[in-house]
DNA sequence: TAGATTGTTAATCGATTAACAATC
DNA sequence: TAGATTGTTAATCGATTAACAATC
């Protein structure tokens, strides 16, 4: 039997059912249905069902899902149910807000190096953790050191490609970019985008 | 002839086609083709071409595009050749980071409110226009006087659905969301999401 | 048992791509 | 003119949905 690729489209909704579960499990619920969430996410339950099937079998008929179970599930199929040291580059006012985030703690993230270019920036600590910033000069040397993964950008969108080379050139295999440009990476490197201006006017068409 | 609505997912495109205009333009650039565009974007151009026909003829057979003038289409298509004024709710780490951004300038936004509703944070200038943050209970009176029609959340999760109920209400119909928590709007509001674990947890997957 | 909900199938719907006539 | 590239068509590909047997 050929085991069929999932879908982006399909793995790329199971962090959004994911948070959903997180919410329900604080709210201190037991029990849910494909049409319970559905109806919070603006899904069809069909997809739901559809979506996790792909993966196995995770409810039962006539009951429903168990919260605690799927949630566990999800977090071992989306590989975050340990924790992925992060390389952030960037330490200016974007970097520093990403540095000072505290919503990757219990989501499988932890920024564990932050890099800049500024002699000025060089050297101080940023962020919950207090990581001291490091010349991004000794970026690839630092991933490649502790078998880094995951790579944020957050520098000017003209630097952006460049360190983007130098992270996929040192190991990293997933880059969330806050950089306004779209990066050229190996096919075997995901990319995700976060783009506020794209949100924005992704919206005024409609209005 | 039925003027068929245009598919969301084509005109979620256009921003990016607009980002790499800007940066084409930036170059001195004067004219592109289908083909380079889909280079620099990864897409095919294919694509490209029959995305923009859902709009119009903007090229030129043997020649390609003028890269100013499809610019200039594209933003009036998407509504970004003038200036939306934005609410933004949340003053915390994260408001305070999307006021200090840059990146909103000449791309057709401009954040003239500010709310909170820690009275630590009321009162004090904010952003890189040094805008008084407001008390949230001023939200909808404020986006009503100005007829703002684009929101931004960047509150805790908690708050953000009463937030976006106290928007919509007052008039707000384009909403970017930063909270980690999908938010239930009317069909006639259009909703963004900006979450960095949900971007993180859709690569993972694939390491 | 009766009621509820899953997992899955098949049909429908929609998006992407390849190909090419038109034409600059 | 010859070469290049658009805009568009038709075919292909893929995703969503409706429906329901299975079963808890």
């Amino acid at each position: 039997m050929v085991r069929r690729a999932i879908p982006d489209i399909v793995v790329g909704r199971l962090p959004i059912y994911l948070r959903a579960l997180s919410f329900l499990l604080a709210e201190g619920r037991q029990i849910t249905s494909s049409q319970e969430l559905g109806d919070r996410l603006g899904i069809s339950s069909a997809q739901i069902r559809k979506d996790l099937s792909h993966f196995g079998e995770f409810g039962k008929q006539g009951t429903g899902y168990d919260i605690s179970f799927l949630y566990d599930q999800l977090r071992q199929i989306l590989k975050v149910d340990g924790m992925w040291e992060v390389a952030l580059v960037g330490a200016g006012n974007l970097g520093q807000a990403i540095a000072d985030y505290g919503g990757f703690a219990g989501k499988g993230f932890v920024i564990t190096a932050i890099f800049d270019n500024e002699p000025a920036k060089i050297g101080s600590p940023m962020g919950i953790d207090n990581i001291i910033v490091q010349n991004v000069n000794e970026l690839a040397e630092t991933i490649r050191k502790r078998d880094i993964k995951v790579g944020i950008i957050a520098t000017p969108a003209q630097d952006a490609q460049a360190v983007a080379r130098t992270m996929v050139d040192a190991g990293v295999k997933a880059i969330l970019n806050y950089a306004p440009i779209t990066i050229t990476v190996p096919s075997s490197v995901r990319v995700q985008y976060i783009d506020p201006v794209v949100g924005l006017q992704r919206m005024t068409y409609y209005l």
